[in-house]
DNA sequence: ATGAAAGCGCTAACAG
DNA sequence: CTGTTAGCGCTTTCAT
């Protein structure tokens, strides 16, 4: 069943039913509802094949997932699953699709791969990871990026995220206002949104007078085997240490769980404050206190800027308002 | 940049250059590897889309997410979140992509849309839900179809899941071995694969001689607002029971921390054992004793059946060995 | 307001 | 082994 055999039983051209079933206005009302009610009698759906590659376009938009490497983000990290959801949902809502696709970053082809070959007509990224320049590059003739990350000054493309830095501060700034002294930071920093948390951090530090202290920093990444490694130094020294800012909440929660093990009871012991508000803060025991990052309405921004890039419409980077949730564990 | 153009740069046929750059036998490897040169020289990719149209074809497919309706799964399951994970790749492996979509599954349209229109070769369901007769139905005509969750008999459809009823009666079992003598099952049993749990829960308890008290059956749905009530009246019961089996790992940790609350301890007052072995299970303080489903695994297989599916080739539901893993929660 | 015809970029008979 | 040719199902000028 195709556009011609509804033309034939309707007794009009393709045509006619092309333009009835895209709504166009040259087509008389009557011939529209006939043709339409013909179609929906007879089952018809347009091939959607047919008409992307016809119309050169898709109404797909790829999420790339950088391929593990032990060092970037990766698909099983919590909040990304998380923010997976809210994209598809928020394309979904636009009539668009979500198509996920694996890739490596290092290669910088990775996305030329879908441009060029039109399996897409977007693609989102979470986090820019290491990538910033890669991206920089491929965003001067590619227009249709967005990405959920740290807007990075002189970006060619469009960010959305929390403003980290000021979540890192007011992070921070709580545990100080508990009475924390010696505050600990633990995230890879060399992500930008993770640097930017981390800077937050100092400056909240240095507000209150605090020499800053290298030895409790540190630079764990989430499932990699040097995490445990990172965790064993933590409990190492947990003694000189009153309060924790970890900059995911994935990681927070680890931290606690082993800090619970030896016996460390939080908060009165020990206070934490993690990043994201992922499901599982308010579900552990205790609930972790920590900075909120609206999924819903960041993946709403990130795909309306993409859909704006497409169409060649302006776009802004926009930092969502990072918000404290003091829960229990801090 | 086409097809044609490098036809004329490398001085041969389309016809030519396409079977080159599929590597058909049918050409010479000279001229294969002539006009291969030529296409990476000048960064030539093939048009997907106009390939996927000629082919009728698209090498993706659909994962399918049913419509949050309060009683279904519904995307922001952490399950469904890892399970989507797990197919992504598996899907990768092999060349296809992974297009994530919304439906309304009361509908019982959704899969048809996909399958006239040719957005995707293939559709993989995470749960049947409900909707063993819908999908039951459609399958007699359309062979794309795979499955998480129980193996129903008589399906015309592959699935792949644990063994869900020898998971609850391991489960159960565990738990009576511990020394359990009350224990409560929470869980949704309207949906098969809980259904099976539950029916495993009962057989471990019939086998120990212990009768079975409705009262203690509790029927929860993730994340809806029931969810609350539900827990309410557990720990309004909780004196009486010694023991849990949470058809969920999510159900379970919401579980755990709710007991933890009202300074419950587990395991020493109440055990709990969940089902999925989420990394949440692994972190938690208790550590949550639960069944193990292996995802990757299972991803694997769902890929690999669906993909015969298409071909054409012989499938095969299967059931994977539902591994208990004790922790420190029971 | 409708139709005829061209063509998107590719693959696959069919013919050499 | 390689080229010629004919579409895949749709949208869109250009006519009428």
């Amino acid at each position: 069943m195709q556009m011609a055999d509804i033309a034939r039983i309707a007794g009009v051209s393709k045509s006619t039913v092309s333009r009835a079933l895209a709504d166009s206005p040259l087509v008389n009302d009557k011939t529209k509802s006939l043709i339409r009610d013909i179609a929906q009698q007879h089952g018809y759906r347009i091939n959607i094949a047919a008409r992307n590659f016809r119309l050169k376009e898709s109404l797909t938009v790829a999420l790339l997932i950088p391929e593990a490497d032990g060092v970037d983000w990766t698909i099983s990290d919590a909040f990304f699953l998380e923010m997976t959801a809210a994209i598809a949902e928020a394309l979904d809502q636009r009539g668009h699709a979500l198509l996920l696709t694996r890739t490596s970053p290092q290669s910088g082809e990775w996305i030329e791969e879908f441009v060029r070959r039109r399996h897409a007509d977007g693609i989102i990224l979470i986090g820019q990871g290491s990538q910033h320049e890669v991206i920089q590059n491929i965003a001067k003739t590619f227009r249709g990026i967005s990405v959920w990350g740290e807007a990075i000054a002189g970006a060619s493309y469009p960010t959305v995220g929390t403003d980290n830095f000021l979540g890192g501060q007011r992070a921070t700034e709580h545990l100080l206002k508990r009475g924390c002294k010696r505050i600990a930071f633990v995230g890879y920093e060399p992500a930008p949104e993770i640097q930017a948390r981390f800077q937050g951090y100092l400056s909240a530090i240095h507000a209150a007078d605090i020499q800053h202290d290298e030895t409790i920093v540190f630079s764990a990444v989430v499932g990699s085997s040097s995490a445990n490694l990172v965790l064993e130094r933590i409990i190492d020294q947990h003694e000189m240490i009153d309060g924790f800012f970890v900059a995911t909440d994935q990681q927070a929660v680890a931290l606690m769980t082993a800090l619970q093990k030896i016996g460390v009871d939080i908060p009165s012991q020990c206070a934490i404050v993690g990043y994201d508000d992922l499901p599982i803060a308010r579900w552990y025991h205790p609930a972790l206190t920590t900075i909120h990052q609206s999924r819903t309405l960041g993946a709403q921004i990130l795909v309306d800027n993409l859909l704006a890039a497409i169409e060649g419409r302006d776009t802004a980077s926009v930092k969502l308002d990072p918000e404290l949730v003091v829960r229990e564990s801090a």
